[in-house]
DNA sequence: TTCCTAATCGGTAACGTTACCGGCAAGGTT
DNA sequence: AACCTTGCCGGTAACGTTACCGATTAGGAA
C-alpha cells in the first residue's frame, strides 16, 4: 500500500503502542516475551527495515565515518579496505569522497560530509592542497578527525602513518651497501611532508655510512610517472650522472625506469633503482624494481580504529598523537649488483 | 553553546518564525528581500549547515546513490570516478560499498544501503555471487537500480556495459591477421556473462575468417594473475600447444606472460598475447602487451546518468534497457609479428 | 485490608526540516 | 465603501524513531 513499512504499521496491526513496538525491536527489558515474539515475527514478514535516517536524527549521531582521499589508486584503495573492515567490525558505515587531487573537489566533499553529519572524518590530504580552511572547519566543529598516510602539521589531529624516515633509510642504505656512490633522490613535491621525511632517511643513511650528499642529486617532481620520466632524463644528462636513484613512489620509479631504458643504460649494472609502495607493477617490469613496502591495509584499519576510539571516548586521544608503522624493503634485480642476492624477499 | 546550529537559532535571533527562515534559506518566493538578506547573513556568520538528515526524513528521499562493487581495482575505481562526477553534477552523493568478492559482505552492504534509504543503486555484481536474493530485494522495494560492467540476466534492471562480443572479436581478429593459427582463450570463470560474451567474439572472429576453433584451446580460470599463470602453463604443455592467447582480462594476461616467459618462449615470435582492459601495467612489461580498452570513466558516468534519469522520471526506462559502449584495441609488441606495425596505437 | 514493588504497556515530546493553510495589512478595483 | 488581490509572515503537522514519564495491573509484604 504505502512506500515504507514503519513501526507504526506494526503497532497498528498488533494493537500496540509505538513505544512498545520500538522497545520490542531493540530488545529492551520492559516488554513481555510473547509480545516481543509477535512483533519480531510481524516485522520479519513485513520485511520491516528500520530507518537509519530517523534514528540518526533522533540520537544525533549517524554511525557514519567520512573518508577524504585524493584518489583511489592502489595504495589508497588498499587502505580503504582496511578502513572498511574496521568500520564494519564496530558497526559503522564509511562514506568515501575522492577529491581527484583537486582543492575544489575537496571543498565540496567536506561540505557534503558536514551536511551528512558524519560522526568522524578520516583524511588523507591531497598533495595539491595548501589551504586547510575546510579541514579546519571540521576541527572547529569538534568533529573527531584522524589523518592517515599523508598529513599536515597545520591540522591538529592525530596521525597514522608509516615510518617514512626509516623507509627512506632502508632504501638508501641498501643502495650504498650495493656499492652505489652517487645516489640521486626523486623526492616528490617540495612541500610534501611525506617526501621530506623519506629524504631525511636518505640523508641519515648517508651520514651513517659517512658519506656526503651531492646536492645536485636531489630532484623534485610531482607524483606522476611522466614527471618521474622527465626528471630522470635531466638527472641522467648531468656531467657526473648519478649511478643510482631512490624514487619516493613506485609511479615515479616506473617513470625513471623508462628514462633509464631510453638512455640505454644497464640496470642494475650502470644504475640502480629503488621505489616506494611495492605496488604489483614493479614486480612485473624488467628488471623487477626493488621497493619499500608499507602495510597499507593495516594502516587503514588502525587509523579507523583510532578514530572510533576517539569518537567513543571523547577527548582521550591527544591531538598530537602519532601512530607509526614499520616499512619493509623488498629487494629485486633493479638494485642488486651482486646477482647472488635474494629476489623479492624482504630484508631480514 | 549547543552542538549544532539550526534554523531555530536563526529564527530566535531575528524574531522570525521557522517557516520564514526556512523559506528564506531556500530562496522561496514568499519572502521579503530584506528579511532574506538578514537570514542569509546570520546563517553565514553562524556557519549554519542544513541537516541533510532532517531534510531527507521529511522529503523521503536522500539524494544518495548506493554503489555496490566487488572491489576497487583499476577499472572499477575509474568507473567510480565517472559515477562520482555524474552524481555531483546532479547534486547526488554516492556511497560506495565493496564486497571484496564475498557474498556475505555483499549481503551486509545491501542491507546497509536499504537502511540508509538510498534513492537508487548501481551494482556491478561480484563474480562469485550466484544468489541474488539481496539484489532482488532491492528491486522488490521498487528502488531504481542499474547494473554496470558486470551484470546478471536474473536481475531485471537496465545495464550499461561495453560491447564485449565486439571486444573479443577485435582481439581475436587481430591475432588471426597476424598469422596466428592456434589461438587459445583464457575465458575467466565459466558462469560469468562477461566471459561468455568475449568468448562469443572469439568464435565470431574465427567464423568470419572461416577457421575452426579447437575446443581444447578454451580454458577457464578465475580473475587472478595466479590463475592465469597456472592455466597458461597447462595450455603450453599440450601436445599441440597454442601459438597465441587471448586473455579476457589484463590480470590474467600478465599471469599468462609470466608463464610464457618461464617456458622460455619468444613473444611475439613463438606466441602472441592480447589482454583486456588496457590497464597501465600492460604498457610497462616487456614486451608491452596488446589490450582491448574499455571506456571505464564514460561507462561509470553513463550508468549514473541513466540511474538518475530512472529515479527522476520514474518508470520511463524499461527494465531490459541496454546501453552498450565501444571498445578499442591497442596493439603492442606482444601480438605483433610484423615489426613494422604500430605500437600502442588504437586500431583505426 | 492497605501499601509497595515489579512487570508491562501507553502517551507525549523531541530530533531539524518543510508543506500546507490561514492571517493580516497595503494597495488597487469596481 | 466594499471587495479582491498581492506580498509577507506565522502556526501546525508531519517524516520515523526513541527517551522519558506515567498509568495500570497483579502479586506479595506489612
Amino acid at each position: 500500500m504505502d512506500g515504507q513499512v514503519t513501526i507504526k504499521d506494526i503497532a497498528r496491526q498488533l494493537n500496540l503502542s509505538l513505544s512498545t513496538v520500538s522497545r520490542a525491536l531493540r530488545n529492551a527489558p520492559d516488554v513481555n516475551p510473547e509480545t516481543r515474539q509477535a512483533v519480531m515475527e510481524l516485522a520479519e514478514s513485513l520485511s520491516y527495515t528500520p530507518s537509519r535516517l530517523a534514528l540518526s536524527l533522533k540520537q544525533r549521531q549517524t554511525r557514519t565515518i567520512g573518508v577524504i582521499v585524493p584518489n583511489l589508486d592502489n595504495v589508497l584503495s588498499t587502505m580503504i579496505r582496511g578502513i572498511d573492515e574496521a568500520a564494519l567490525e564496530s558497526g559503522y558505515t564509511v562514506m568515501v569522497c575522492q577529491s581527484n587531487e583537486s582543492y575544489g573537489r575537496e571543498l565540496a566533499n567536506t561540505k557534503r560530509l558536514l551536511e551528512s553529519l558524519v560522526d568522524g572524518v578520516l583524511v588523507s590530504v591531497s598533495s595539491e592542497t595548501k589551504i586547510f580552511d575546510h579541514l579546519q572547519e571540521i576541527l572547529k566543529r569538534k568533529l573527531p578527525m584522524v589523518q592517515f598516510d599523508r598529513s599536515s602539521s597545520e591540522l591538529k589531529a592525530p596521525i597514522v602513518r608509516v615510518d617514512n624516515v626509516s623507509g627512506g633509510f632502508q632504501a638508501t642504505e641498501h643502495l650504498i651497501q650495493q656499492g652505489y656512490r652517487r645516489i640521486a633522490i626523486l623526492a616528490g613535491p617540495k612541500n610534501l611532508g611525506i617526501g621530506k621525511k623519506r629524504m631525511k632517511g636518505y640523508f641519515d643513511a648517508h651520514k651513517a655510512a659517512k658519506r656526503k650528499v651531492d646536492r645536485d642529486l636531489i630532484a623534485h617532481c610531482d607524483f606522476s610517472q611522466e614527471s618521474g620520466y622527465w626528471t630522470t632524463l635531466d638527472l641522467l644528462s648531468m656531467r657526473k650522472r648519478p649511478d643510482a636513484i631512490f624514487a619516493i613512489s613506485d609511479r615515479i620509479a616506473i617513470g625513471a625506469m623508462l628514462a633509464i631504458r631510453e638512455k640505454g643504460l644497464q640496470m642494475p649494472g650502470d644504475i640502480g633503482l629503488v621505489g616506494f609502495n611495492n605496488e604489483p607493477t614493479v614486480q612485473l617490469v624488467t628488471p623487477a624494481v626493488s621497493s619499500v613496502e608499507m602495510p597499507s591495509f593495516e594502516l587503514g584499519k588502525l587509523a579507523c580504529k583510532l578514530l572510533i576510539e576517539k569518537m567513543q571516548r571523547h577527548g582521550v586521544i591527544p591531538e598530537d598523537h602519532e601512530e607509526i608503522l614499520k616499512t619493509r624493503l623488498f629487494i629485486r634485480p633493479s638494485s642488486l649488483r651482486d646477482p647472488a642476492g635474494a629476489s623479492g624477499q624482504p630484508k631480514s
